[in-house]
DNA sequence: TCTGGGGTCCTAGGACCC
DNA sequence: TCTGGGGTCCTAGGACCC
């Protein structure tokens, strides 16, 4: 059996954790640049306000219902999913991290009342963390995301719901529609409506052949674990990444070349620091910035670069001096610039390189020293505190409805009145 | 005025080999 | 007129996820 812990409209639940206020009331949580709603509340659902809507799109929405606004805190999120996290993994063999909201639990073995124990699981977290968690009990990890989603759905279930019988499996996917199923996307979803497959049951009552012909190994996949056999791989061990990307829309578009360097420089420390965290150094690196795609009469560029680096590295001063490079040679004075990005790309382990014969090898173990009391530095005192002297010391975006970091800085912690 | 960010896997087709 | 057969590796783009 496997269990999917899903946390109910995450953000938006961490703000209400520190601003039980907001309990009952519609709340969404911007993305980036107050971009898009990421997050809302179910009152703010039932506001007809979409996954993803542009927020300037939804402001008349937001003034009638006095709908309150947050720009998104990762501080706080990520600060608050770890705890999630830890509750989680106490309470099974092994854990799977899927995002920053959900995690697969192994229960194989366990000789127990599923039931009992995901209701008990979501009580414990809400507890002990003050976030509501959907807990999904199912023989396969399909099925066990549909058993979670049912949580949300029907609030007698008490946040925890254990499917397992044929008959009660059947039941549930003859209802629920197939594109909510974990694996079926858009263009999966079209083609199945031409076909007059529209709930989960139509799609797992297809022919095995016909699925491997129409949707391929992915979509065979989900058929199989509709059907109760289990194709995903549960995965334990926390997987290095084969890809680490930094990238921003502006608050305002710029046409400085020095201004573009500094923002890319910012991409490219936090690229370098991710890379370190895990333990890894990259052998190329891609640097973009582009215009307003939105802005139809202006003139649009997308400029790209990728730099290969002899010996892979994750030197943040490598990696800043080469982001900026790349910058200065593709910068068009007649563009303006309102999204850029770096991406790290075939990243391999720090362990597994060999050094290169005319490698200067001094000079990058001192480089490493550098980057690693750079590291504790910041750790110790805050991101930024000592950085590339071109880097800017922050992201230039809208963050104006931005809540506290109650949870991770000092100065941002509630104070309990005696 | 205003439209996010970060990932993974699969597949088809090209390049290349003998 | 007519041009083999079998294999590997790499990559870009598509689809999907949260």
């Amino acid at each position: 059996m496997f269990a999917l812990a899903d946390c109910n409209n995450f953000f938006v639940s961490c703000e209400r954790v520190f601003r039980p206020d907001l309990n009952g009331k519609p709340v969404i949580v911007l993305s980036n640049n107050d971009g898009c709603a990421v997050a809302r509340s179910n009152e703010a659902k039932a506001l007809g306000i979409k996954m993803g809507a542009p927020f300037f799109k939804i402001k008349d929405i937001v003034r009638k219902n006095g709908v309150t606004v947050f720009s998104g805190n990762m501080a706080l999120y990520s600060d608050m999913s770890r705890r999630v996290k830890s509750v989680l993994r106490a309470s099974a063999p092994a854990m799977e991290v899927y995002s920053i909201d959900e995690a697969f639990l192994n229960l194989e073995g366990m000789d127990i009342d599923f039931d009992r124990y995901a209701k008990e699981l979501s009580a414990r977290c809400f507890r002990w963390t003050g976030i509501p968690v959907s807990v999904g009990v199912a023989p396969t990890k399909t099925l066990a995301k549909i058993a979670s989603k049912l949580c949300k759905q029907y609030p007698k279930l008490k946040g925890g719901c254990y499917m397992h019988r044929l008959q009660d499996i059947e039941k549930v996917l003859r209802k629920f529609p197939v594109d909510d199923v974990w694996g079926i996307g858009r263009k999966t979803f079209a083609k199945l409506q031409s076909m007059n497959v529209v709930t989960a049951w139509d799609y797992a009552s297809l022919s095995q052949s016909q699925v491997n012909r129409l949707f391929g190994l992915p979509g065979l996949n989900t058929w199989k674990e509709l059907n109760g056999i289990p194709t995903i791989e549960f995965e334990d061990a926390v997987r290095s990444k084969q890809s680490i990307s930094n990238t921003r829309s502006f608050s305002k578009e710029i046409t400085d070349v020095e201004a573009l360097c500094e923002q890319v420089a910012l991409f490219a420390t936090m690229t370098a620091e991710k890379l370190r965290q895990q333990g890894s150094v990259c052998y190329e690196l891609a640097v973009f910035a582009m215009t307003n795609r939105f802005k139809e009469y202006v003139r649009q560029s997308i400029s790209n670069d990728i730099v290969f680096f002899r010996t892979p590295t994750s030197s943040t001063s490598e990696i800043v001096a080469s982001a900026v490079k790349s910058v200065r040679q593709f910068f068009r004075a007649d563009c303006a610039y309102k999204r850029a990005g770096v991406t790290a790309l075939k990243i391999v382990p720090e362990s597994s390189v060999m050094p290169m014969l005319f490698d200067d090898a001094d000079a990058r173990e001192k480089d490493k020293g550098l980057m690693k009391v750079l590291d504790q530095v910041n750790a110790v005192y805050g991101r930024g505190t000592i950085r590339m002297g071109i880097c800017s010391d922050k992201v230039s975006s809208n963050s104006a409805l931005r809540s506290p970091q109650y949870s991770t800085l000092p100065s941002d912690f509630p104070v309990v009145k005696g």
